[in-house]
DNA sequence: CGTGTTTTTGAATCATATCAACGCAGGTGG
DNA sequence: CCACCTGCGTTGATATGATTCAAAAACACG
C-alpha cells in the first residue's frame, strides 16, 4: 500500500559534484557526526565504535519535511537514526490537535521498534527535511552486541530520554506559557550545544511558531505572544530561523532550568 | 544527619495476633503479591522465580504517608519496591509548587539508583502510608542475574512507564480538566485492576484531591469542580476513598483512552 | 468532643484559547 | 515580469477555562 517512507533520494551526488572524491557528508562522517558527538558526550568511544558508527552512514536517506518515519500502532523493524533536521514524536486526538511528546535532534533515535516487538504507542514525523537513517533490527543488534561502549552509551542516553519526558511533564503541567518557552529554550541549547550545533547562546531553529505551540500544549497565537514578550524584554532575538539567546541567565532563573541531565 | 527514611516498624506481629504462625502479609507472598501480579503480566514466571520475588518480602519495611523516599540529586544505591499503598515521583519549583510525575502503585519499582550510579532528577514520596521494599544494589543485581524471566518483565515494564510518561505529556498538554481526570481515572483502573486491586470499575482510591489536582496540572479547587462535573454526569460515584465508575465507556470516550499500553 | 485535614462554596481575576483577518515573503506558472 | 498562491507570523476582539483567595462545611482521628 503506501510507502510509508517516501524517501526523497539525494544519496547520490549531484552530477557536478562528480570529479570530487565520495566523501560522506560532513553530518555522516565519524567526527562531524552528531550521533558520534552525542554518544561520546555519554560514554567515550574507541576508534573501532567511531568506525563502526561511520558504517552506519549507509543507510541514511533524506526524507522530506512532514514526512511520517513512524506510524501509531505499528511495529517498526529498524532502529531510526536522525543525522540533521529535525523530528518530533506525537500523539493525535480524533479533533486533530495535535501534542509533541519529543523533539529527536541530530544524533537522537528511536530503537523501540528494534529491540523489543512492540508496536509504538505513538507517531514519528520529520519537522524539517532530514537525513535519517532506518537500521535493520539484525544489523542494529549486531552493532549493540559488537561494540558495549555504544551500547552503554545508549542506555545513558535512554535515560535522559526519559528524564527529558519527566522535565517535560513538569514544564507543561506548572509553568506558565512564558516560563515553558523559556525552559524549551535552554534544553534546546543544551542538546544542540552537546552536538556542537549552538555556540555562545546562537543556533539555527528550523521550527514554526506551531512547532513549538503543540511541543507546549499553547495555541499558536498564544506562542507567538509569548515569544514577543521573550524578544521584548531582551531575552532573544531572532532573525529567520536564527536564534540568539541574549539573557541566558536570565532566560534560566525565568525556567528554573537545571542542567546536567543532559 | 536525617534518617531519610523514617521508619514506621511494624513489620513484628501485633501482640493478639501472635497465637497464629506467622506468614506473610497478603501483600508479601507470592500469589497475593502485587508485584508478582504485576510482572506475570509482562512475562510468565517460573515457580523459582516465584520464590525470588516472595523473598524481597525481607526488606519490607512500613513506611507513614508524605515520607521521602528518595531525595533529588541523591544517587540512591537501592532500589524500592512498592508493595502496598501509593507513592509518587515528583519535582517541586522553588515557590513550593510541585508537580507529580508518575504514581507508583504496589507492585511498581524504581531501580534507577540501583542500576546506573546517576543521581535522580525528581524525588519520590508516599503519598499514603507504604509497605515499602529497599533491596541493596548488589542483591537487586543478583536477582536480576539469576532469574532472566524476572529481568524481562522488568525491561517490559519500564517500556510501560514510559508510554505511561508520553500520555502524560499528551494528557496535560492536550486535554481540558474533566478530559485529563477521565484519562486518569481510566489508567489507575487499568493498572489497579492488572494487580488484582479492581474490579468491576471500582477501586480504592486513597489519594487526596490535592494529590489528583497536583498530577494533572491543576488547582486542587478546580480539581474539585471537574470531579463534581463527572458525579453530576453520572460517570463516577464516590463514598470515602472508594471510587466507582458507572459509566466507563463515556469515561474513556471522554478521554480518549486507548487501553493496551498497560 | 475537639482539632486538624479535606472537601466544598463563592466571587474576583487572570491566563490562555478561539475566531477572524491581514501582511509579508517565497515560489510558481503564465 | 506580473499575478497568484501558500505558509507563516502577527493583530485585535472576545470567550472561557482555570486560578486565587477566603471561608464555611464535612470528615477523620485520637
Amino acid at each position: 500500500m503506501e510507502t510509508m517512507f517516501p524517501i526523497i533520494e539525494m544519496t547520490s551526488e549531484p552530477p557536478g559534484a562528480a570529479r570530487v572524491p565520495r566523501y560522506p557528508a560532513p553530518e555522516e562522517n565519524a567526527t562531524g557526526c552528531a550521533l558520534a558527538r552525542r554518544l561520546e558526550g555519554f560514554n567515550p568511544l574507541s576508534e573501532a565504535e567511531r568506525a563502526a558508527l561511520a558504517q552506519l552512514g549507509g543507510y541514511v536517506r533524506s526524507v522530506a519535511r512532514h514526512v511520517a518515519l513512524v506510524d501509531q500502532d505499528r511495529v517498526a523493524d529498524h532502529a531510526l537514526i536522525v543525522f540533521s533536521g529535525f523530528a518530533a514524536r506525537h500523539k493525535r486526538r480524533t479533533s486533530g490537535r495535535r501534542q509533541i511528546l519529543a523533539y529527536l535532534l541530530p544524533g537522537d533515535l528511536c530503537d523501540r521498534g528494534a529491540l523489543h516487538g512492540y508496536p509504538l504507542d505513538h507517531a514519528i514525523e520529520t519537522l524539517t527535511p532530514c537525513r535519517v537513517a532506518r537500521v535493520p533490527r539484525v544489523a542494529y543488534l549486531d552493532l549493540l552486541e559488537r561494540h558495549p561502549g555504544i551500547a552503554i552509551a545508549l542506555q545513558r542516553a535512554r535515560l535522559a530520554e526519559e528524564a527529558t519526558a519527566r522535565e517535560w511533564i513538569a514544564n507543561i503541567g506548572f509553568r506558565s506559557g512564558v516560563e515553558r518557552a523559556a525552559h524549551l529554550l535552554c534544553e534546546l541549547l543544551e542538546r544542540l550545544g552537546a552536538i556542537g550545533q549552538a555556540s555562545d547562546g546562537q543556533f539555527e531553529l528550523p521550527l514554526t511558531q506551531v512547532d513549538l505551540a503543540e511541543a507546549l500544549g499553547l495555541s499558536s497565537v498564544h506562542m507567538n505572544r509569548v515569544l514577543q514578550a521573550l524578544r521584548r524584554d531582551g531575552i532573544i532575538v531572532s532573525q529567520g530561523r536564527h536564534l540568539r539567546i541574549l539573557a541566558p541567565r536570565r532566560l534560566r532563573q525565568l525556567a528554573e532550568f537545571e542542567a546536567g541531565y543532559l
